[in-house]
DNA sequence: GCAGTAGTTTGACCTGAATCAATGACGTGT
DNA sequence: ACACGTCATTGATTCAGGTCAAACTACTGC
């Protein structure tokens, strides 16, 4: 595993797009409708994506990889609004005043369906699918912003790990393994925080015995209980 | 207009939501069953909405008045995560780590359809608005992460005003009239800051000679130009 | 009109995270 | 196995914005 390419679980994008939707009541019609609006999209490491005009509402359904969604303030600073794993959906709609770029976290293969085509074309289970992970995605927006405004580095460095555990976390019996594909900048883009003081916050887990780092990216979960807590999810626990 | 209570310019709060939907070709089975699911709220300045179980993916029509959506974390800290005023359509989802409550601005009437039934049963037009509006509080959400992660307190201020004059502004020859319906804490609870900062940038404004400010809440812009610079939506500007 | 109060502004000071500056570790290519 | 370059860690210092404290102003009810 050293030249670490993609080593294609999913020989077929669209059909693993179709396995995650499980939308077994979709009409034949309207799968090859889809199958032909679905632009697939290959990017290397680091790479932007292209997004046409038309794509400026787009869903794009990662089937391998990871990838990034940036927000641009002037020239060089940049904010991650979005992470985007494996087998997830992300919607981009650009009414926004900000300007914003997808880029690959890894290596990856991305579908981009045109969203508007999609959600007035297929009426049945597939656009429920989206509206279901719009929904998602404004949940997810609106927690960031609660930790963007509110939380101090610590507590965000702990709210990060518990969504990551989530999303791409290995659980085993008492420890829980996470491989993270983003560098320490990429996550201080995320959180508002520079590399420097997510740098601070890890070694400070790690010296609560909370975690154990191994190498750039591997990262071991010893005290959930204790991570989940320092990152202050609930409120009114009276 | 002392007492200033609300004046009641749509008497009936559906029929006002019917008429910013716009949806012309909605058979009148589906109009009934919509009437039918919108509960309709009255809220007192500073209540808080109380959201039945069913309406945890809610869409909140506001049809007089502004609200609030605040995340909450711990006890004290707070972090508004969206304002609403009349006319706009609210998407609450809550699928969220961090809890929410609705709160009146000022004093407001409200309607709550359950999202789900609306999007399930009535796949006509006024789903897609509702998707629309989904889009729509997506990328403003998203606004939200790029300002508060990563612009200065004055970057916040002008962003905040630049919203607030697309959003409830009136447009007059040279300036910009602006009456705020929340106070100096609720606009530090959006934009991450404390009510000291948020009034020492209005100074700060102030003394630029890019806005007035009269009483609490009336400000008037001087120079949208340079206020749109300060808030720096841009980039890349090469 | 006046007093009371909540909301706002201003100032002095403090602190958490940013910035600046080295050093150190990983992983890649030769 | 080695050397290079990128990325990560650690320390010293600075600064934007927070905190604390005190005036001040605008709305409220009487």
């Amino acid at each position: 595993m050293k030249p670490k390419s993609l080593n294609h679980p999913h020989a077929d994008p669209f059909q693993h797009f179709m396995d995650v939707l499980r939308s077994p009541d979709l009409p034949e019609s309207s799968i090859s409708f889809l199958q032909s609006c679905g632009r697939p999209l290959h990017l290397a490491r680091g790479e932007a994506a292209e997004l046409r005009e038309q794509e400026q509402r787009t869903a794009i359904f990662v089937s391998e990889g990871a990838a990034k969604l940036v927000g641009h303030v002037g020239a060089d600073r940049e904010q991650i609004v979005a992470f985007c794993f494996e087998g997830e959906l992300l919607i981009l709609s650009v009414t926004s005043h900000t300007p914003y770029t997808l880029q690959a976290l890894t290596e990856c293969r991305l579908l981009a369906f045109p969203a508007g085509d999609l959600i007035t074309k297929v009426t049945e289970a597939t656009s429920s699918a989206i509206v279901e992970r719009t929904f998602l995605a404004l949940d997810q927006a609106r927690d960031a912003s609660v930790l963007l405004g509110r939380k101090t580095a610590q507590e965000k460095l702990a709210s990060f790990l518990v969504s990551m555990v989530d999303r791409i976390g290995v659980v085993g019996p008492k420890i829980i393994a996470l491989d993270l594909p983003m560098s320490r900048r990429e996550i201080g883009d995320c959180l508002g925080l520079t590399i420097e003081t997510v740098s601070r916050q890890l070694t400070a887990l790690r010296n609560h015995g909370i975690i154990k780092t191994y190498g750039r990216s591997k990262i071991t979960i010893l005290d959930m209980a204790r991570l989940s807590e320092r990152a202050v999810q609930a409120s009114c626990t009276t």
